[in-house]
RNA sequence: GCCGGAGUGGCGGAAUUGGUAGACGCAAGGGACUUAAAAUCCCUCGGGGCUUAACUCCGUGCCGGUUCAAAUCCGGCCUUCGGCACCA
């Protein structure tokens, strides 16, 4: 044994021989639990972060506990490797980005070795590869099939810097999630997953995602955005036009004073003819800001009522949403009512705070805008509603449905929020999709057995914003397979979350050649048992994961409902109050720090700095204490070599028979055994699993052993010190584990357990209060009773003093932890 | 605006879920070793009142409440960080 902790040498010697031994392979043997534990798989951008080494220590923590506890254990790493970096690197670089791509991972993944992390990996993922992306197609032909994707010419979201079309999800405060330009909408022939199809589904199995975070899950139900209403046919007046409308308060439909549509709404090319009026449509802004409109001259007749009210175009009405078009309550709405305001429309009020109840509503039946300052938005009770007055809101609206149903006049409907996942991209570093444009056969699909439609390596990338896979004439130019004749293939490729949205499965069976996943080797894995990954995939990766995997489950090829059973969002990393980056310039290379201290010293301290789902603020100086920690330890073991080396299991004797400072040692390695694992169980709050080690490590130094019973308590606490620290700092630990004599490797270590008597107090503080107010503490035998407890309480000099001559009103006794004397 | 976190020493963070606030670590100060420094080791370390100690108040964002007892529960507010934001 060196006598200076040498980290890079152990670090070396280990992770060659559990590379060696294979000791994270794993086969589906049914013999043993399994565990499932997975991180979201990094982009291969060129270097790993700080945040890729926090999130990946998590999950190897995590792996290398639950293999000592006997799971076996499946811990896979892979590439999202298709994505814009790559081509722009291209552009930029004129390096291939399939070069680039396979480059980066070489680099990255000789990182990941170097921080210890043990994978499976056989088991490896490589998104860019076509034996992976041949399934990505496959998918889109199974999801054609079943009318769950189609294209449709709509507007989209266009990133001018990425030059290409963004998902819902991928726009993040009008900006690109990617580059954070301003997003532009621009009208594109696009293919969509029908993603709304499984609305319904994602919202309600979002209920059993109890191992997630209440945040995470909360984020999705407002994605997705149910909303219960109807819809009610209104008729344009002067036509036999209707025109439809959503609305989730038709309590309030007496008090429609006028309508309103969106500027894209069918009705406005249809009915608007007078040249001015379109014109002023058009030009009306798209401020969210400022509420504007334009009268196309038309009424519409409230079924209900049969009132004749005008119909304006909006600004702030929604094609997209619902019918596009919505009757205006300017009294129970606060838009419609700065809208009436504006253009000074009349306002109606229907719904009347219950304590108001029988009042004259203002100014009789209807009144201006004036005397009125806000829209009167909660439920009430409704007015001036013919048969449905003098009802709740929440009743009315029951009955008021019922009618329109029953008069054919209307219909209830549930509208959500969440769109169709637009999945076209406009690269050319993604899954060609696997589509062929036949002038006489229209859009045909490419025969499964074609698959894959291969990404040709010869692209000019220029960044022209047009699709590069449309001008390789090889590529684009194909017969079709249905006629034969000469066609076009489709020269969009699909956003890489698509991807992302199945590696987890492919893990289980990486290598299924007739199939994305082998049926049984998804069976025994899936689902995920622990995810890991950050908090900004709460809606992006994390909707669609849900989503491909009830598709699949729809196909027919797994029986899972959700991916996921438990999800981990970790905290970023932090330094000088802000997330590492470039442009900030307070980035800490990982490298840098592991030839420096090596890689436990990383993982302590990464571990040790907070809980994984906290931010974790960066300092040079807690990786110093951290080093210090694992020195101090090597140090320790050095110069005690000897005397902690045993061959064999020593034989402990019984508490009594111990030196009363050997018993304690004792004890408190059962303490840690159980805070440690308690820690670990209970919600992965390393750092306190640490501190907790340390504080082990702290007594074990100052045990001045006398005798072979106090060596042996001595060798205990060692043994179990290095066991317990093994999931953090790996190396070190199984180094000094065959230092101290142990011949396997200590990952094949039990965890071990601890007793509870043992671990138990003898003794306890007993903290004396008088009217709550601390006052005394003394030293008294565990499970003493009420009775002797008050005696003792009573009998120490400074209680006396502070009781004096007042009556005592009431004594309270806590078993073994205190009483509180009120006087 | 709506929804959800968070607020504890100089700092990162603990606190068995209502029972000793500040574990563990970092920083700081003092000392030992050294010709000297680094490393290492030992001691002190929330604030005030005391030269020190004993002792004693105050103290978990602010105000109030419940309780023998509140960082923890309840009500109101402030700050801060996320998410959503014309979704009818």
């Amino acid at each position: 044994m060196e006598e200076r902790y040498n980290a890079q040498n152990i670090e070396k010697k280990w992770q060659e021989y559990w590379d060696k031994e294979n000791l994270f392979t794993v086969t589906e043997n049914t013999a043993l639990p399994k565990f499932y534990c997975l991180e979201m798989f990094p982009y291969p951008s060129g270097r790993i972060h700080m945040g890729h080494v926090r999130n990946y220590v998590i999950g190897d923590v995590i792996t290398r506990y639950k293999k000592m506890h006997g799971f076996n254990v499946l811990h896979p790493m892979g590439w999202d490797a298709f994505g814009l970096p790559a081509e722009n690197a291209a552009i930029k670089r004129g390096v291939h980005p399939s070069k680039w791509t396979y480059e980066n991972i070489d680099y990255m993944k000789s990182q990941l070795k170097k921080l210890g992390l043990g994978y499976d990996r056989e088991r490896e993922v490589t998104t860019c590869a076509p034996e992976y992306y041949r399934w990505n197609q496959w998918f889109f032909l199974k999801m054609l099939e079943r009318g769950l994707a189609y294209k449709k010419s709509s507007y989209v979201n266009w990133c001018p810097s990425c030059e290409t079309v963004l998902a819902n999800e991928q726009v993040i405060d009008d900006k690109c999630w990617r580059c954070d330009n301003i997003v532009a909408q621009k009208e594109l022939e696009q293919w969509f997953f029908k993603i709304t199809a499984y609305a319904e589904e994602l919202l309600r199995d979002a209920d059993t995602l109890t191992g997630w975070p209440e945040k995470v899950v909360t984020m999705q139900r407002n994605w997705i955005g149910r909303s219960e209403g109807v819809e009610v046919d209104f008729r344009v007046t002067g036509s036999d036009r209707g025109m439809r409308i959503f609305t989730t308060r038709h309590d309030t439909l007496y008090g429609a004073t006028f309508m309103s549509i969106a500027k894209k709404h069918p009705l406005v090319a249809e009915l608007v003819k007078d040249e001015n009026i379109l014109k002023e449509i058009e030009s009306l802004s798209d401020d969210p800001e400022e509420k504007e409109g334009v009268f196309t001259g038309f009424h519409a007749e409230n079924p209900l009522t049969g009132d004749k009210i005008p119909i304006y175009v909006a600004n702030f009405v929604l094609m997209e949403y619902g019918t596009g078009a919505i009757m205006a309550v300017p009294a129970h709405d606060q838009r419609d009512f700065e809208f009436a305001k504006k253009y000074n429309l009349p306002v109606k009020t229907v719904i009347q705070k219950p304590e108001d109840r029988g009042q004259s509503t203002v100014n009789g039946q209807r009144s201006t805008v004036n005397g009125i300052t806000e829209a009167f938005e909660e439920d009430g009770v409704l007015v001036d509603s013919a048969q449905f007055s003098n009802l709740p809101s929440e009743e009315a609206r029951g009955k008021i449905a019922d009618y329109l149903e029953k008069e054919g006049l209307g219909k209830r409907v549930v509208n959500y929020r969440l769109r169709d996942w637009g999945i076209s991209r406009q690269r050319y570093w993604g899954t060609p999709i696997p589509i062929v444009y036949c002038p006489s056969c229209g859009i045909v699909p490419v025969p499964e057995k074609e698959l894959p439609v291969v990404l040709p390596q010869d692209a000019l990338l220029a960044g022209k914003g047009v699709s590069p896979l449309s001008e390789i004439n090889e590529f684009a130019m194909t017969k079709c397979p249905e006629c034969n004749g000469d066609a076009k293939r489709e020269t969009d490729t699909m956003d890489t979350f698509v991807d992302s949205s199945w590696y987890f499965l492919r893990y289980c069976s990486p290598k299924a050649e007739d199939n994305p996943v082998d049926p049984d080797a998804v069976e025994y894995w899936m689902p995920v048992d622990q995810y890991i990954g950050g908090i900004e995939h709460a809606v992006l990766h994390l909707l669609y994961s849900r989503f491909f995997t009830k598709v699949i489950r729809d196909i027919g090829l797994i029986k899972i409902n959700e991916p996921f059973s438990s999800l981990l969002t970790q905290g970023m990393v932090i330094k000088d109050g802000a997330k590492m980056s470039k442009s900030k310039g307070n980035v800490v290379d990982p490298d840098f720090l592991v030839n420096k201290y090596g890689t436990d010293t990383v993982r302590i301290f990464c571990m040790f700095a907070a809980p994984p789902e906290r931010d974790l603020e960066w300092s040079d100086q807690g990786v110093e204490g951290a080093y210090r920690f694992l020195n101090r330890i090597w140090t320790y073991i050095y110069k005690n070599h000897d005397l902690l080396s045993s061959k064999g299991h020593d034989r402990l004797k019984d508490l009594p028979q111990l030196s009363s400072r050997a018993s304690q040692l004792l004890r408190k390695t059962h303490q840690t055994i159980k805070k440690v694992t308690n820690s670990i169980e209970r919600d992965y709050h390393f750092n306190t699993a640490i501190a907790s080690l340390m504080e082990l490590f702290n007594d074990i130094s100052a045990f001045k052993p006398t005798g072979d019973d106090d060596a042996a308590v001595l060798r205990f606490g060692i043994r179990n010190m290095i066991v317990l620290i093994s999931p953090f700092a790996p190396h070190i630990a199984e180094d000094l584990w065959r230092e101290t004599g142990r011949g396997k490797s200590i990952l094949n270590e039990p965890w071990p357990g601890w007793d509870e008597n043992i671990a138990k107090e003898e003794e306890i503080e007993l903290v004396i209060q008088v009217n709550g107010k601390l006052r005394g503490k003394v030293m008294i035998p565990a499970g003493l009773e009420d009775e002797a407890i008050k005696e003792k309480a009573f009998s120490e000099p400074k209680v006396k003093e502070h009781i004096k001559d007042k009556t005592l009103k009431k004594v309270i006794v806590v078993k073994s932890r205190l009483v509180n004397i009120v006087i």
